[in-house]
DNA sequence: TTAATAAGTTACCGTTAGGTAACCTTTAGT
DNA sequence: ACTAAAGGTTACCTAACGGTAACTTATTAA
């Protein structure tokens, strides 16, 4: 006889799971604040740099190209000199937002919590 | 002189950052599943592991201890036979619960997307 | 006394993530 | 000719993460 399990009264996680796929985009280090930082509008990779000090080049454009290839931001480069490139959020990637907002407002309660 | 940076529109992200705080909580793997699993009440070890066939007792070990020590949930040893042991969000863990929410819609919105 | 159930624990191992630091290319200005 | 700025790329290295599988303890029922 198998084991007992009482019915779980929380929605069913059904196996191709929705909560896997979304941390799968937001789970890399950074990967949060690049799309936070990219809400207040188009940003250029230096810039990007400067909102999130700790982060380093090579994992930034690891992030970007992610990023781009999940369809979460566009990349364009500008003909100024030197070339700048711009990248912004699409349409999908604004949809993270209010995920992104609520882990923000947990945050800030996290913190209160350690002092 | 330095890099010129646009004054950036989204709210400034402050150095120790909320953000961060509350990934370094999410961030391992199965920790959403773990409290979403948990959002419909009280459950066991082995009723955990069903709930998420892919995570190993080991890992589940683990986050249960870390989620413990982190306040967002609780241990209860019941003396039936043999002993159980029920695992439960306390109210700091159900601040969570609309993070994950948020993190589950995207999920779906994400897997439409992939069709 | 043997087996089943609950809840882990431990050793071992391979992969990967992410950090550092050095290097590269293009364009324009001095 | 040289330098600065922008946006990377690459090699290298280490720690950590997570998987597998075997083992453990306590209790009770058959």
């Amino acid at each position: 006889m198998g084991l007992k399990v009482r019915k779980n009264q929380s929605p069913p996680v059904p196996h191709n799971c929705p909560l896997s796929e979304c941390m799968s985009v937001l789970g890399g280090a950074w990967t949060p604040n690049v799309i936070w930082s990219l809400s207040g509008g188009v940003r250029r990779f230096n810039e990007l740099r400067v909102d999130i000090p700790p982060i380093s080049a090579k994992v930034l454009t690891v992030r970007l190209k992610t990023l781009e290839q999940q369809g979460i931001i566009t990349r364009q480069v500008k003909a100024t000199s030197p070339p700048s490139v711009e990248y912004a959020l699409t349409e999908l990637g604004k949809e993270l937002l209010p995920a992104i907002d609520a882990i923000v407002k947990v945050g800030h309660k996290l913190k209160q919590r350690s002092k």
